[in-house]
RNA sequence: GCCUGCGUAGCUCAGUGGAUAGAGCAGCGCUUUCCUAAAGCGUUGGUCGCAGGUUCGACUCCUGCCGCGGGCGCCA
């Protein structure tokens, strides 16, 4: 039984699918096989709200005339209460146009579902793999889209009733620390230690990265992370140390951007796992010597997919010097997962530039046994406005970190907000422009598609107009204020029946309804920027609807349907931006 | 060289094999005695990199080419 079955005619459904399904009957009624309706939205109204395209590539299996078949499939679709037309058009499409009432109908499931309409599914255990920065280093512009988009994912998973666990691989391990221990006792300032203490790990790891290239300094790096890694305690403090405040300044940005973990499993969590990871990939006979190193070389193994067959790149899983690589790390990650976690799924959100590692690493899973469904959510580089990878200082000098921008951000929200002379009370001026700021910074980034690059634009970033984070707040603090001069709860407002007269009523309704699509498409596709879409779509019909009909105006039963109207557009807008990880706000 | 991603309006980007390819920004014009103008309405702007192929139908799938980026042995 599927969920929406299961379900009855209790919750709502997603149009789409409904559609879909009187579709498929329809076809199936007339023609008599199983068949794919395809179900679209109309890219035009004029040609109705949904367009049914499925008997096109059947004409042509058939052999038969499609506008004829088409007419068959119309005639089995006929019922007045759900379409108020059926028509065959074009070379055989079926235009459909919903009633007014069964939108209604609809709509009134939708308003008063306790998911805002999402479909619940079969749960999954299902870990998200976010943000993973590393020791050292203060996290940048670039860190953004990892940490944005994981939390993202993770809220919409847990939004479809999966059990997420969102869990930040720290780079907290490797040869890095063998570098900055050198370079600590090389270089290192304790008073700078003392006042900033980040500032000065990175200008230290920065030197200590320059000055590798001297033989002898790069020797005794090797052989103070030999001496940490056999648990040496003096570099077990260091380490700790360098950790510890790496991990303060992580807290400071993730909480400006109000995102947490359920685990901090950073690399060194499985140091002591990996001797065990190097015996099972020995034993399971799919790597060999090379060079001194422990290598899977694809082109080697049978049945290994074409493009990494293709590609000379070894998996390395053991070091010519015997220490173990990130290779190592992340199939004891992957096992632990399984065994510990239960995970059927592990999702990577991880820069692209690394899928090359992650196809190998599934792959090697796969081989050693492993069941979890692997994916690695990819997605391009940030980019300054001249097309080339974003420096870290920008024209006029300025350390592009995401402190820095989160704060800009949220000073420009403010300075804003001041200008616009509105009622909000002096206590709550400071959380606004906070969420308004960051949710800007936020929703730039989540908008576009992930694979893509992403080309940084400061000043477009906090110019807060059109399709942008601010707007999709406005638009729900437009509904909340309606509400307050109303003096009716939205929650009481929603139990109002729905009449959709006017053409932006009907429009909004139509947005409105396609939210749990838009929903069950961004987490099928593990792309967050298919809401932002809905969203931006939603709020544009909500700011027409308030063109055209006057709501605290109207009376009787349009006045109620009206503000049941706003009441679902408000809650679904607010539902939305919590998904994207952005803070709604009622007055703004 | 091999692998991989991208190329859509002046700029930044959407676009499930379907009808006349859409937004935002920028430009031009209009709307505030009216529930928030961070807004709304209108308008200008296109050889969907190029050439073939598959298809009733291609921005979408396939092949080749051009251009830009990324990866390519012990960093992650």
């Amino acid at each position: 039984m599927t969920a929406a079955a299961k379900r009855g005619n209790r919750g709502p459904m997603r149009l789409e699918h409904a559609v879909e399904a009187l579709g498929k009957t329809a076809l199936h009624e007339a023609l008599g096989l199983d068949a794919p309706a395809v179900v679209r939205r109309s890219q035009d109204e004029k040609h109705g709200d949904y367009q049914l395209n499925g008997v096109l590539p059947l004409a042509k299996k058939l052999g038969k005339n499609p506008r004829e078949l088409a007419a068959l499939v119309a005639e089995k679709l006929q019922n007045p209460s759900i379409f108020s037309k059926v028509e065959v058009a074009g070379p055989g499409f079926i235009n459909l146009k919903l009633t007014d009432s069964w939108l209604a109908e609809q709509l009134a499931l939708l308003a008063n579902d306790a998911n805002d309409g999402i479909e619940q599914v079969a749960p999954d255990t299902i870990v998200v793999d976010f943000s993973g920065p590393n020791i050292a280093k203060q996290m940048h512009v670039g860190h953004l889209r990892s940490t944005i988009l994981g939390d993202a994912l993770v809220k919409i998973l847990r939004a479809q009733g999966h059990k997420v666990l969102g869990d930040n691989h720290l780079g907290d391990w490797g040869t890095q620390f063998g570098l900055l221990i050198v370079g600590m006792r090389t270089f290192g300032d304790a008073e700078a230690m003392k006042k900033d203490p980040i500032v000065e790990l990175e200008r230290v790891y920065k030197l200590a990265s320059e000055a590798k290239k001297d033989e002898v300094f790069a020797n005794e790096a090797r052989a103070e992370l030999a001496k940490l890694q056999a648990g040496d305690p003096d570099n077990k403090k260091l380490w700790e140390q360098f950790v510890a405040v790496t991990r303060e300044s992580l807290d400071v940005v993730y909480a400006d951007l109000g995102v947490t973990f359920d685990y901090w499993l950073g690399e060194s969590a499985y140091n002591d796992a990996l001797p065990g990871v190097v015996a099972t990939v020995k034993a399971a006979g799919i790597a060999r010597e090379d060079n001194g190193a422990l290598c899977v070389f694809f082109k080697e193994l049978e049945d290994a997919p074409k493009d990494l067959a293709a590609n000379e790149q070894p998996f390395i899983v053991q070091k010519s010097d015997g220490a173990f690589n990130y290779a190592t790390t992340d199939i004891a990650t992957v096992f632990h997962r399984s065994t510990v976690f239960q995970a059927d799924r592990s999702i990577y959100v991880v820069d692209n530039r690394q899928s090359l590692h992650f196809k190998q690493l599934f792959e090697v899973a796969k081989r050693l046994g492993d069941r979890q469904k692997l994916t690695h959510v990819g997605f391009g580089s940030v980019l300054g406005p001249d097309g080339k990878p974003l420096k870290t200082r920008d024209a006029s000098g300025k350390v592009i970190t995401l402190k820095n921008l989160l704060d800009e951000a949220t000073e420009t929200a403010k300075k804003r907000l001041v200008e616009e002379e509105l009622d909000l009370p002096a206590d709550e001026l400071d959380a606004v422009a906070k969420a308004v700021g960051i949710g800007a910074v936020k929703y730039a980034d989540l908008r576009q598609n992930r694979l893509s690059d992403y080309t940084f634009d400061w000043d477009k970033m906090i110019a807060f107009r059109g399709n942008a984070g601010p707007y999709l707040q406005y638009a729900f603090a437009r509904t909340q204020s309606i509400f307050r001069k109303a003096e009716v709860a939205p929650a009481e407002a929603l139990k109002a029946p729905f009449v959709l007269a006017e053409p932006s009523e009907r429009a909004l309704a139509l947005a409105l309804l396609a939210y749990p699509d838009a929903v069950a498409g961004a987490a099928e596709h593990l792309e967050p920027h298919r809401i932002c879409d809905h969203l931006y779509g939603l709020a544009r019909a909500v700011a027409s609807f308030y063109e055209e009909c006057p709501v605290l105006k109207s009376e009787g039963a349009t006045r109620a349907s009206r503000l049941a109207l706003v009441a679902t557009a408000g809650k679904q807008l607010e539902a939305g931006l919590k998904l994207l990880g952005i803070t709604p706000i009622a007055r703004m």
